[in-house]
DNA sequence: ACAATAGTGTCTATCAGACAATATCCT
DNA sequence: AGGATATTGTCTGATAGACACTATTGT
């Protein structure tokens, strides 16, 4: 009887989500997770998990979202794996960084905290991996930060953080908290506009005159899938 | 005693490594590795290998190169992990793809054939995963030459493909043969010529005007470390 | 002289970015 | 009317791509 591959003795495999969120001051932030105390440096870390042996990535990063800081039902996407060494002290473990980008309404009860985990907190993202967070894990937000910048970069809402219909001020404001940066309107505006339809409808209720409301192009059957 | 983290059953993690050359006739090629008779579909796979417990997925990559392809000295890069629990029958095993350019004669003896390994080849690539490669090894054949296009699509020769000095129609074959299409010499030439200096030699021999010599710009010392 | 290749001047089309004029609403 | 916001005309500068002319060699 030959032994099988699971009995040689190999790397644990793990996930680690960066959760970004556009919070209602129009800046990027990271949903985070409060460490036990035997660790003593960086006390705050991205949720993650292991995976498990019968498991994908995309599940196990899913439901540590749902077990660590108690979120649902996103599209988590793969950025790298960490596999220094020595980069874990509990063992030999490799990690696949994951980032997702959702709407901040997702994080958050009736009362705007939190819904049913305590040990987790939403935080502005700082540049250059100034956050101190445990293990790897600031390299990892600068590398999910980029990501969702290149995201927002060629489209209008890849991620789906404003509804399906929206005006270019919206749509915008969006587009200014991924990046970090302002927007000039009539260059976002001359962007944008390829790529979306126009509903027909106006805004109401504002004062000044009256946006066109405007939904993503739907290519093929957009409905279908999440990006 | 409580069982340590490798104790539970958990996914074993490979490596497989899409090692990319341009040929003589200017073509992009992959290098293949024959696989054993009890499998069915697809002969041919990339070079790969499980990771053992203590190295690197870099280690783990580099040797895969050299124990199934008699390659060494390479510097692979990560492009994503392939984690579909079906994708190999042998068990639980997820891979990290990784890409690798290298100029041709490092893959060559001195008769032209390669050099240490008889289950070896290389074959030009095939556009849209035609390659008939075993396991998933089409697409990352595909994400690979993605990669090496990005790679030169805004820097000389990020992989020294060339020699030091060089002219620019040599460095302009390299170019094509990587992205597949042709150059218009003088558009080329200024999208180029900010990223090299001049040696002040100039070809010699050949018909025609003689060519000036350029080498890659050095910003800070870049003799330490490829890439 | 002629063939062959290198290097450059210049034209066109496109695009990003910005300013500012005009349009249309609310109070 | 006056304030506020949306929309668009237009100007400028940068850039890619292409054509075609000039430059310099080997034969």
């Amino acid at each position: 009887m030959s032994r099988t591959l699971a009995d040689y003795p190999h790397p644990s495999i793990a996930v680690d989500v960066a959760l970004l969120t556009v919070t209602e001051d129009g800046r990027l932030a990271v949903l985070l997770h409060e460490r036990e105390e035997q660790y003593e440096t960086g006390r705050w870390s991205l949720p993650g998990t292991f995976v498990q042996v019968d498991e994908t990535l995309r599940v196990a990063a899913l439901r540590a979202l749902r077990k660590k800081v108690g979120v649902t039902g996103q599209e988590p996407q793969q950025l790298r794996v960490f596999d220094a060494v020595d980069r874990d002290d509990r063992g030999r473990v490799m990690s696949v960084a994951h980032v997702d980008l959702v709407p901040s309404d997702r994080l958050e009860g009736t009362t705007g905290t939190l819904r049913r985990v305590d040990s987790a907190t939403r935080r502005p993202v700082l540049p250059d991996g100034q956050n101190g967070l445990a293990f790897d894990h600031d390299e990892i937000v600068e590398t999910a930060v980029k990501w969702a910048r290149d995201a927002y970069r060629e489209r209008p809402d890849p991620r789906r953080l404003i509804g399906e219909e929206f005006t270019l001020l919206e749509l915008q404001r969006v587009h200014e908290a991924v990046l970090g940066r302002p927007w000039q309107k009539d260059t976002f505006r001359r962007h944008m506009v390829q790529y979306l339809d126009e509903t027909g409808g106006l805004s109401r209720g504002a004062v000044g005159k009256p946006a066109r409301l405007f939904r993503r192009t739907s290519p093929r059957g957009e409905h279908s899938r999440p990006i």
